[in-house]
DNA sequence: CCGACATATCAACGGTTCTTGATGAGACGA
DNA sequence: TCGTCTCATCAAGAACCGTTGATATGTCGG
């Protein structure tokens, strides 16, 4: 099923949710498809801003685009939210095997 | 237990992801806890270069330092990543939830 | 105290990212 | 077809980030 995690692929990933107005993008696809002129006043930003912004979150697959008409809407990638999930959870589960430290001499 | 998610301190985390020197950081660290010249070796990287990615992922809460001696013993911090779970998480709870498109006129 | 060692910090440079305002491209209704 | 609407793209500048090599800090053994 593809779920190929090359570093670029994660750090894009990261990349893409490490900006404040992304973020925001992203937390309010969570209540469902958003075109572009709702995400411009939620997030109160203009809209060139929030179109580099998208076609960042779209570059890295976390968000999915569907035109409509004169609109865009934008929504959430389950896929790659899932795939997140599943790194994330791999870091947890052995971040709690303490290891004792192994003497560096 | 002060879960606090402000937006910074994600974004911080999702900063302190995005790249790859640092993933590979990370992921030494996934087989326990490390000391810089253990991650020289493991990133082939340069001891200035891996110190200053340490402090970055250390400011974000990602990894904690412990001194032994001589030496700094890096591990991934437990609680960062049981938050960023829960972030990323509910990321993708919400993603299933296809709402039809709300007309945007 | 001295030399060696592990690590942190600093300054400087090149590259990337974000913002803004202007322009372009596609869809629609009159 | 024309004007308008939604959205994408571009160019330019400011701010930020990662790398490198040099230097500082702290710890140890002798």
């Amino acid at each position: 099923m593809a779920t190929v995690k090359s570093p670029e692929r994660v750090a894009r990933w990261f990349h893409a949710l490490a900006d404040e107005t992304r973020l925001g993008i992203v937390d309010s696809l969570r209540a469902g498809e958003r075109c572009v002129c709702d995400l411009t006043d939620d997030l109160e930003a203009t809209q060139s801003r929030l179109s580099f912004h998208l076609k960042t979150l779209k570059d890295a697959g976390i968000v999915t685009d569907r035109r409509q008409g004169r609109w865009v809407y934008y929504s959430l990638n389950p896929e790659t939210m899932e795939a997140m999930e599943g790194f994330v959870k791999a870091l947890r589960a052995t971040s709690k095997l303490r290891v004792l430290a192994a003497s560096c001499d």
